[in-house]
DNA sequence: AACCTTAATTGACATTTATCAATTAATTTT
DNA sequence: AAAATTAATTGATAAATGTCAATTAAGGTT
């Protein structure tokens, strides 16, 4: 819509450089730093802190204060809901480059849902006060911060719906080429996630997740190994998520 | 956050006082509208039809451009999330005094739901070019959309993850008590609502709700007649929502 | 009031999915 | 490498839920 301000990063300042969501000036497909003049973006990263988080950490916690945006610069993290009796839901993968919220509305609230690290991380947190204060001085900023979430929620959305309307081997259907087509971006794909984080993504236990991998495989539909999956009738598997 | 601006509508000029979401100022808990001067406000709302629609009618389809807000005047309408296959989620009941968009980025996307009227429903459309303008030139209104709209968001995730994570019982405990808390506001309640639409809210089958119903009647929980439901045990209900 | 249409209800049954226990495989620790 | 822990797998079974068909009730129309 309005267009982005010319390149404000000077690429020599030590900030510049090194800090996440500030050399490309975009997160995953928003480009929404990139609105932001170079005193804007100072201020807002001025006292950030680049963090590094193990695979499993938690790095977001559900229902703690949302003070901070975490902003993905390497790595892979999941987006879970926690229900108070342990039946977890994985919402969503974030990859490189993407910020989230750990759902909330930005300010005054807390967080909805927890993101824990897969692999590896290194992330940044961006102070909300820091951040309410961009919005009010840029509404450019603000408009595509708005689109970024919604994009976001409607994602998790979508991926819920998909988990009330659809049987099992659908959903398990839609795990897989979820993986496939946007997280990992090969055929075959090194899952690092374990049965039981597929299972949380495709909302059943892991024991139905298994066996209805199981049966794609003797189908001829896939072909599994320990942490590998192979597509092998990509076609076949939209078909059975298409008919739930 | 920052004050909201001193009142700018008239209260006098033909629009200020027949148009919705103009004379109160604020958007269900959303003080959204109070937000702009009374320029920016006529040159939001200058064109906006004002509309009626019977109960059961189409306001919004899903799958159509994202071309105007919806702002309900009077009435009560749902939010479903049709599925190609014919099972339709309802996500949402939206009472009068609310915006909403069907879903999508405001700009530039698609409608992600349908909303139609249960009531008769007065209800305005505003222009997403005009709000896109307005959220341009006020970032502060440009904010308070950001939080609305994420509350809406995540409203409905919350709904959906309730219903990937508890059993009939709990989910209809949930429709039950959302039903008489949050949009009718009496017990007993007459509910205008289809048993096929408490299904559709339940994530379940007419016959399945009409079952889990009976159950509730059976153990003393609840009284329902025709088209009453009065709530007898509401802390047991609760607890039935709780266990999931 | 008789007729027609739609919504609500009930029952029998099939399908889907979870649970639990037992076993095997993989990974980490000693 | 052996032992110990954790993750993956399998099978048997129970529980949850959907499907289909039949019936009853309600509302609307002539």
């Amino acid at each position: 819509m309005s267009g982005i301000k010319e390149p404000a990063v000077c690429g020599n300042c030590a900030e510049c450089k090194y800090d996440c969501c500030f050399s490309n000036r975009h997160c995953g497909d928003s480009h929404i730093f990139g609105l932001l003049t170079h005193e804007e973006l100072h201020a807002l990263m001025d006292n950030k802190r680049q963090i590094h988080f193990r695979p499993g950490e938690t790095i977001l916690k559900q229902n703690t204060p949302l003070t901070h945006l975490v902003c993905i610069k390497d790595g892979l993290a999941k987006v879970v809901s926690e229900d108070p009796k342990g039946k977890n839901l994985i919402l969503q993968i974030i990859k490189s480059n993407s910020i989230f919220t750990g759902g909330g509305s930005i300010v005054d609230d807390f967080r909805h849902f927890t993101v824990a690290a897969i692999t590896d991380v290194d992330c940044c947190f961006i102070d909300t006060g820091r951040l309410y204060n961009t919005l009010t001085k840029n509404s450019a900023f603000a408009i595509e911060l708005l689109k970024h979430s919604n994009n976001q929620h409607l994602k998790m959305l979508s991926t819920l719906i998909n988990l009330s309307n659809k049987y099992m081997p659908g959903r398990v259907a839609d795990t897989l080429l979820y993986l496939k087509n946007n997280i990992f971006e090969t055929n075959p794909y090194d899952f690092i996630l374990s049965k039981q984080e597929l299972a949380d993504m495709s909302g059943m236990t892991k024991e139905s997740f298994i066996r209805s991998l199981k049966e794609f495989e003797d189908s001829g539909l896939i072909h599994h190994s320990r942490n590998t999956i192979e597509i092998l009738k990509e076609s076949e598997l939209i078909e059975i998520s298409k008919n739930g």
